[in-house]
DNA sequence: TTGTAATTACGAAAAGCTTCGTATATCTTT
DNA sequence: AAAGATATACGAAGCTTTTCGTAATTACAA
């Protein structure tokens, strides 16, 4: 297994992670507020993502209780290094200078970053 | 059209950026330098890549020669900006400390990065 | 010029992802 | 207790991606 959930999976993720724990029915719900979806597609989501390990249940109460069973960062650090390997071919540098050119980075985040990397300097 | 190559086709475009356009030949055995794949394999996934919009081909011989119609950066930025939406829900500062924070960023590149914010903070 | 090699075109199989319908089991309400 | 609502299980269809095999075409070589 390698981590590296696929977009629908993730937007599973993303709801778990932010309102914690939730049933087939509450987690559906979320989902539809921002596009259609059906009950059962939820559910065989949820349960095929159990099968790989991505989420764990509770099947104690007739509605099962899917929880998340890795943390943000960990999805975030594969993703991201997926990424860095395949499109920038390992070079971190550019893969920031990519991220900070993106849009435009405000002040406050450059000065967050900044600081950041002083941190990581003091190290 | 998202941009936004599968990793097959990703690892095609790398060998086109980085040799230049090539025939089916020549790129198939820079690709079995690295890993067995049937000649009609990437044969075919050129043609599809060339149907996508990834790529352009000159027929004027017999062995036609392909080039890439997006540059790295592009499809770099695309992906990134992917990563950066689904998995770190915008927060790009977020995505840089995880960057800068993946295996140790050396010292090199750390200060390649800080010079490249204070060129941003001039602007 | 006739056979061998190289190239493209085409189709399709296998695997993974996304979606949903139907069947079955379990509550809840009247 | 019967009827209706709610949950899970299961299977399968439709897409996309990846991989090749086979056929048809074109060039080359003996």
């Amino acid at each position: 297994m390698t981590n590296r959930p696929t977009d629908s999976e993730l937007e599973i993720l993303q709801l778990l992670w932010e309102y914690g724990p939730m049933t087939v029915r509450e987690l559906n719900d979320k989902l539809n507020e921002e596009r259609k979806v059906g009950y059962t597609t939820s559910l065989k989501m949820m349960q095929i993502m159990t099968e790989k390990g991505l989420l764990s249940r509770d099947t104690g109460e007739r509605s099962h209780v899917y929880s998340p069973l890795l943390r943000a960062e960990e999805v975030q650090s594969s993703m991201l290094n997926h990424v860095l390997k395949t499109a920038f071919k390992g070079n971190r540098s550019r893969l920031v200078m990519q991220a900070l050119g993106m849009d435009h980075a405000s002040p406050e985040e450059i000065s967050e970053i900044k600081s950041l990397i002083n941190k990581l300097e003091d190290k």
